[in-house]
DNA sequence: CCAGACGTTGTT
DNA sequence: GTCTGG
DNA sequence: CCAGACGTTGTT
DNA sequence: GTCTGG
């Protein structure tokens, strides 16, 4: 699955990447991110529908809140949406024709839950997984928006990453993992219709690069470069 | 009709 | 909001 | 996702 | 065990 990345491209960058606009000055405020959690603000990349300069980078809280939600406490568990009952599930099948967005990471983590000849008695490892070449990744995503009844209506943008199953060499770490897009498949995901559900694959082994962290990324207040550097053993 | 769920993951 | 279960 | 709390009263 | 917070 993906319930930890990292966020380290600064706006800017990502807007020339993405070829898109910020729609509100966060830039001044943007921290890099090397351990971003559930229910944190994050940058999103969707298309508007005015047309002038259609992509936009904005931010949303990552957790997605049904418009129907009574309070935020569920938001945790929406953190992730399955490929395979997109169209099913009542908290996403209404997002998918018109509220599909791109979430742009540096790498996400992942907590090893299979046992590979090691035994059952392995403790839980970290791996971090990006682009062999360290750019951003396009994980594919829907977002949707919730009015706060605590905070006078307040409107509320959120989202969640959409995961697959893995590609042979990620199966070894774990059973899920995010939709990763690339070159048009970007564009087509973000305005495509009707919906481009075909996307919503596993990408290539030697798309990705992996390698086992520190255990210190587990405890949410640590966050430095320091995170993603390789530790001593890479099992897979 | 009203009440209650609506989600993913991992673990047992 | 909308669907399912009772 | 993992870590950490999980409680009340009264006093500072 | 289960929920909340980050």
């Amino acid at each position: 699955m993906c319930g930890r990345f990292v966020a380290t491209t600064a706006p800017s960058d990502l807007a020339l990447l993405f070829d898109a606009v910020l729609d509100d000055p966060f830039a001044e405020q943007f921290r890099a991110n090397y351990n971003v959690a559930p229910t944190t603000q994050i940058l999103t990349l969707v298309q508007t529908d005015d047309s002038a300069n259609d992509r936009v980078l904005r931010r949303a809280h990552w957790g997605l809140l049904p418009s129907w939600s009574k309070d935020r406490k569920r938001a945790a568990s929406m953190i992730n949406a399955r490929s395979e009952t997109l169209t099913e599930k009542p908290s996403f099948r209404n997002l998918v024709a018109r509220h599909r967005c791109v979430i742009p990471v540096d790498g996400y983590y992942e907590w090893r839950t299979v046992d590979v000849a090691t035994g059952p008695k392995t403790p839980k490892r970290p791996y971090f997984i990006s682009s062999p070449d360290g750019v951003a990744l396009a994980l594919a995503g829907l977002w949707t928006t919730w009015k706060d009844p605590e905070r006078n209506g307040e409107l509320v943008r959120s989202c969640a990453i959409i995961t697959t199953t893995p590609n042979e060499r990620l199966a070894a770490i774990h059973d899920r993992m995010p939709c990763v897009l690339d070159g048009d498949d970007i564009g087509e995901w973000l305005s495509g219709e009707p919906a481009p559900l075909h996307l919503l694959r596993a990408a290539a082994p030697e798309r990705l690069r992996h390698y086992s962290v520190s255990t210190a990324v587990n405890t949410v207040r640590n966050n430095g470069p320091e995170l993603i550097e390789p530790a001593e053993t890479t099992l897979f």
